[in-house]
DNA sequence: GTCTATATCTCGATAGAC
DNA sequence: GTCTATCGAGATATAGAC
């Protein structure tokens, strides 16, 4: 059976112009939305004709599809990889290792993120069904930190706050300050002139409120 | 010098169609943001003819750019509102004020925060230009909150930390639960299933949390 | 002010030569 | 695999009768 170059690319094993498609495809649907999107201007990114955007990827809705399957998996990844640095340590070092971590990678690729947020907003089924396939397994990141801070609980490392909220509080304080950098920016100028900066000072600002308000009355 | 209907609605006085197309543009832009709204969909929601979108509003992008306004204006007033209800009594009261009211608001105005966030996401002219009138003051709402904090932080009222993040953090912990609602839906189901007890419970474990981060060592 | 009909244009997608 | 040229759907916007 013949490869179908439309295909293909579902693997990992994507060709440097797949790549370079591929990349440019996830920057245009991060900052103007599904529908926004303009199969010319991808093309444009990619320095090829738009002719190959179909040769390689069929439509528009597939390559969105392929596109954002990707982008789940990498902030899947991230909140994975984040979970596991946590580790067995003390809860506040865990919680340290999370923010850090999250903020990093978030911080350092925001198109990731911007996708992610207008599949939000859409409330697409391409999105739904990613979640369903993630948390059947029981085993998914959300709850594996879920599980450490019930254990921190259980510990009496922590208050006894409610643990799922707990972790909704994280991620937003991680994610939306990215999400609305163009506001942001307007109180807070360094988050524009200086970003790194900005990302240290959100990292350590948010852990120190959170573990403050996590800390045993009694410490 | 006869009054021309594509402009009329800038003002707060518009007829009772107006009122009804700006309605359904507001639902329509904020479900699919922008680029992806169809003029089509705007008039049946309406219940008009699609020829009355252009007669009153012009174009599209005329709509948008009144819809948009309106939005910025609904939402700082929020903000504003929230900050009034904090008041001057102790911090701790005027942080669960302001989490109430402006959780509330946003939680039953979901079309206003998802169609801002669109905007976010696009980077927009519109938003800059919004945010520009409303910064020059020098007394807009976050201008407010921040004096707010940091007067409690003067008074040692709450602990030493960076008023600006603290704001920032403040409202993500408000605004992103309500966001990424498809995603935390599948962590939290009575998010979905009682919606209303959800608030509640997001503005109890928000207060909860931050108080015990912003409480004063000796507390 | 309201409608039908239609002009105009943009964009996704394909045909077909090379 | 790559390109040019073009089709055809669907969207915004307008013309013009009522």
């Amino acid at each position: 059976m013949k490869e179908d170059p439309a295909n293909s690319a579902s693997g990992a094993d994507r060709t440097a112009t797949e790549e370079r498609i591929f990349e440019a495809a996830l920057q245009v649907f991060a900052r103007t939305g599904r529908a926004g999107a303009r199969m010319q201007e991808i093309a444009d990114r990619a320095a090829i004709n738009k002719a190959m955007l179909h040769y390689y990827f069929r439509s528009k809705d597939r390559l969105y599809a392929q596109v954002f399957q990707y982008v789940f998996r990498r902030f899947d990844q991230a909140f994975f990889e984040a979970v596991e640095r946590a580790g067995e340590e003390s809860f506040a070092a865990a919680l340290r290792a999370f923010i850090d971590h999250y903020v990093d990678f978030v911080g350092h690729h925001t198109e990731v993120l911007r996708l992610m947020v207008n599949e939000f907003l859409a409330g697409g089924e391409v999105l739904r069904g990613e979640m369903g396939k993630l948390m059947g397994t029981g085993q998914a990141p959300p709850q594996r930190l879920l599980a450490l801070i019930q254990r921190a609980i259980d510990r009496g490392e922590i208050r006894p706050v409610e643990s799922r909220h707990l972790m909704v509080t994280m991620v937003s304080g991680c994610l939306f300050p990215l999400i609305a950098l163009p506001m942001v920016g307007a109180m807070l100028p360094e988050a524009v002139t200086d970003y790194e900066q900005f990302l240290r000072d959100r990292r350590q600002h948010l852990f120190d409120v959170l573990w403050r308000g996590l800390a045993p009355e009694d410490a």
